[in-house]
DNA sequence: TATAATAATGATAATTGTTATTAGTTTGGT
DNA sequence: ACCAAACTAATAACAATTATCATTATTATA
């Protein structure tokens, strides 16, 4: 894989943030100090960071794409008001590989869905 | 709810079937015998089928939606070759429920990926 | 250092999956 | 039978993502 500008401001980006931002997301904090990224170079890089095991991409939560800049076992929470999506510190991947032995495994993910605390009140 | 025809066919036809279809294939398969139908009924009919609990809505196995008349707990194998879905029987949600304490959790889903058996060897 | 090969880019068109709209039809309670 | 509510088919609209393409940047090699 070629260096690109544009590939290491992306990671950086996501590394700074904890929101777990969807491609256009990244894309629109990127543009004001590179006006000249394009949303397509964004969703490219992202995408193959994700191959790379460098990030992780989380499908399913909602209707985007989200990206996460930690790759370490964890698992996602997403609010159905406030669409915030939290980190959840969970074992699961010995119980898996313990319960789960007819079908070859190569990757899996939990997705959590509720209401937060912020929005528990509103 | 209101009955309707072209929603019992619908839900007859996710019950014969074990593939978990998406509603385009729902779509393609009652055509044959009801070439009336719309692919927004069976959007429509599926969507509100699974809001009633009356059927499974399966997000984020692959690019679309799909739907399981077992509402029983269980899980969704989805193979990255063939994208053929299968059940995994596993008991995750008193292990969630023991484990995730921090947040109010609603609903969650675990999709697993791999290669099945009949693309192993392919 | 010049050059060639390759992989990246920005801009935008195209595709895909899904939902909304609309005008008209079916259903069930009175 | 009448009426309002819920339904329908068809299709337009929409959002998210990917593909295309002409150009530019990066890396390897002569």
């Amino acid at each position: 894989m070629k260096y690109s500008k544009q590939r290491e401001l992306i990671y950086k980006k996501l590394k700074a943030n904890p929101i777990h931002p969807t491609a256009e997301e990244v894309y629109l904090q990127l543009k004001p100090e590179y006006p000249a990224i394009s949303l397509a170079t964004v969703y490219r890089n992202l995408n193959k960071l994700a191959q790379n095991n460098t990030i992780k991409k989380i499908q399913g939560l909602d209707a985007s794409d989200r990206f996460d800049h930690n790759t370490h076992e964890h698992y996602h929470f997403i609010c159905e008001k406030c669409h915030r999506v939290y980190d959840v510190d969970l074992e699961l991947l010995s119980y898996i590989n313990d319960n789960v032995s007819n079908y070859n495994v190569k990757s899996f993910d939990l997705l959590l869905k509720g209401i937060c605390n912020n929005c528990k009140d509103l």
